[in-house]
DNA sequence: CGGCTAATTGATGTGCGTCAACGCTCGTGG
DNA sequence: CCACGAGCGTTGACGCACATCAATTAGCCG
């Protein structure tokens, strides 16, 4: 009996390449982890040791600049895979948003792991080419985007990642995963700006604010428009 | 007889992994193509129908807002591979910088060739594991760093990819591969900003600009300084 | 030499950052 | 149960880095 039998992300993460028996296997090397927000779970520069499967929860990957500048690179969700397979160091850290639980794996098990099993190399690789074309969408929002349309952006990408498919057009509340400063950190701004902006969405009637951590979307097409 | 044979990037593309029996075999879904600068390879939400290894020469990897602000997403050289495989649509243009010779193939042919190729898949990955490390590293850039640490980080960046091992620490010179347009698109600035720093870096002696598309690094430690 | 485009330089404007004060929320302990 | 404090968020006043607008110059090809 492994853990993989009630995993809930086992036919979503890139475990589902997998039959019983190499699945099994993998359990075998894997462990899991539980993190409370703010737990990291590797560091940038550090050698890379860990790769991961999220389980449950909201995770941060982050960079900064010596003097502490702080850029978030990267938001993963439950069944994303985190972590620098075949290479030696990590360029990021991994922070945990929310509480959360992870699939972890030393690197090296998973290196050799992986070249044995073509499958869920293919599954990795589909899930870094999605993940690239994402990265490279937002750099288009940090090099070229205003903050108004930088907090529109946003917002329709929380809508879809943390959105329920039955919403359709209707108005859809939001738990963000991330305070006011992670939020800039995301958009390249700072925390201030990011207030300003989303009072000035709240006064023209696009969104509300029930609480810190909450934003209801209540027009979704002036939010579009605003995204630029 | 096959193209393959003389490749000058045969060692070095993602055809590596492969021997000379199944290099035979890619061989006979590709074909070699020359572009002009300016020539466009992909353009952006088209059908992803086209996937290439480059083989000489420099192309841009391209986003626009619908007002026609660019952000220039990504930078391909020899033996660096073009496209979006096992998916249905491209994200972004790709248009040659420079002259350049690229391998092409039909992306469906190429899909069903990496199925059956492990070896080929795992390079590939190993390819967007790095080129997606290299992008994350770009967005604390655009998002964190200000006009004098843009313009010193990409001069450091054209070093590391032009510049020649044996040079050492001494001064080299770089033929910039891009207009001050697409150094501004590189970087999310615009021309004007990126001019003036330019000639304030020549000012203060650490670098000089002898021709519009040349730049000699006069002192790298000052650069390096400069990058943030 | 003339004409065309890219790049530079200058003058002015503004969006967002910075600095500072205030307010809200929640947890803790008297 | 309320007082208090600590942290996070909001709001305001101000300044600056970079954008914008405009004019000039440099490089390039006939």
């Amino acid at each position: 009996m492994s853990y993989c039998d009630t995993c809930v992300v086992r036919n979503r993460a890139i475990c589902a390449a997998l039959d019983t028996n190499e699945l099994e296997a993998l359990n075998k090397i894997g462990r899991r982890r539980m993190l409370e927000p703010g737990d990291s779970l590797i560091w940038e520069g550090d050698d890379s040791v860990l790769v991961a499967n999220v389980i449950d929860g909201v995770l941060k990957l982050s960079t900064g600049t010596e003097d502490g500048r702080e850029q978030i690179v990267g938001v993963v969700y439950p069944a994303d895979f985190i972590g620098r397979p075949f290479g030696s160091t990590t360029r990021h850290s991994v922070t945990a948003l929310t509480e959360a639980t992870v699939c972890v794996f030393a690197r090296g098990d998973f290196d050799n792991f992986a070249a044995e099993h073509p499958g869920l190399e293919h599954k990795l690789l589909q899930r870094t080419l999605a993940e690239l074309d994402r990265t490279r969408r937002w750099m288009l929002l940090l090099g070229r985007k205003n903050a108004e349309e930088k907090i529109a952006t946003f917002l329709m990408d929380m809508v879809e990642r943390l959105g329920k498919p039955e919403d359709g057009d209707r108005e859809v509340t939001i738990a963000l995963p991330f305070s006011r400063q992670q939020v800039a950190d995301v958009l390249g701004l700072t925390i201030e700006t990011v207030s300003r902006q989303f009072t000035k969405l709240k006064k023209e009637g696009v969104i509300d604010l029930p609480s810190r951590r909450e934003v209801v979307i209540l027009n979704r097409t002036a939010l579009e428009d605003r995204a630029g």
